[in-house]
DNA sequence: GACGCCGGGATCTACC
DNA sequence: CGGTAGATCCCGGCGT
């Protein structure tokens, strides 16, 4: 099957590519909790944009928009840390699954 | 006050 | 046509 990727699998990713760490990295890993970088995190939300062939440039803010909707579903929940969110325990077991 | 980050409503679009 | 998953736009709140 070839279903669109969503968008936490997309950060889930990243969050094991070496190459992105500039861009945002684990926090502890164990828990699910990540952080984006103030510095490069336009860089890693434009990646996003391109993948999913939008016609406007995807920025934080608009990725960031995306991530609350997640509070809603609990699979991606924000913590008080500037720019740090967690994956769901159920979300971040179906995605070590892969 | 400016700026960056955050929360969420409204509306629109693409896809199944 | 209805529902899902964002994408886009916008505005207000808050801390630095």
């Amino acid at each position: 099957g070839k279903r669109k990727e969503r968008l936490f699998q997309f950060l889930f990713e990243m969050l094991q590519t070496p190459s992105m760490r500039s861009c945002i990295w684990w926090v502890q890993s164990s828990t699910g909790t990540f952080q984006f970088s103030s510095q490069n995190k336009e860089h890693l939300a434009q990646l996003w944009g391109r993948r999913k062939g939008n016609r406007k440039t995807m920025t934080y803010q608009k990725m960031a928009r995306a991530l609350r909707n997640y509070s809603r579903t609990g699979e991606i929940q924000k913590v008080k840390r500037k720019l740090t969110y967690r994956f769901d325990e159920k979300t971040l077991k179906g995605l070590q699954g892969l």
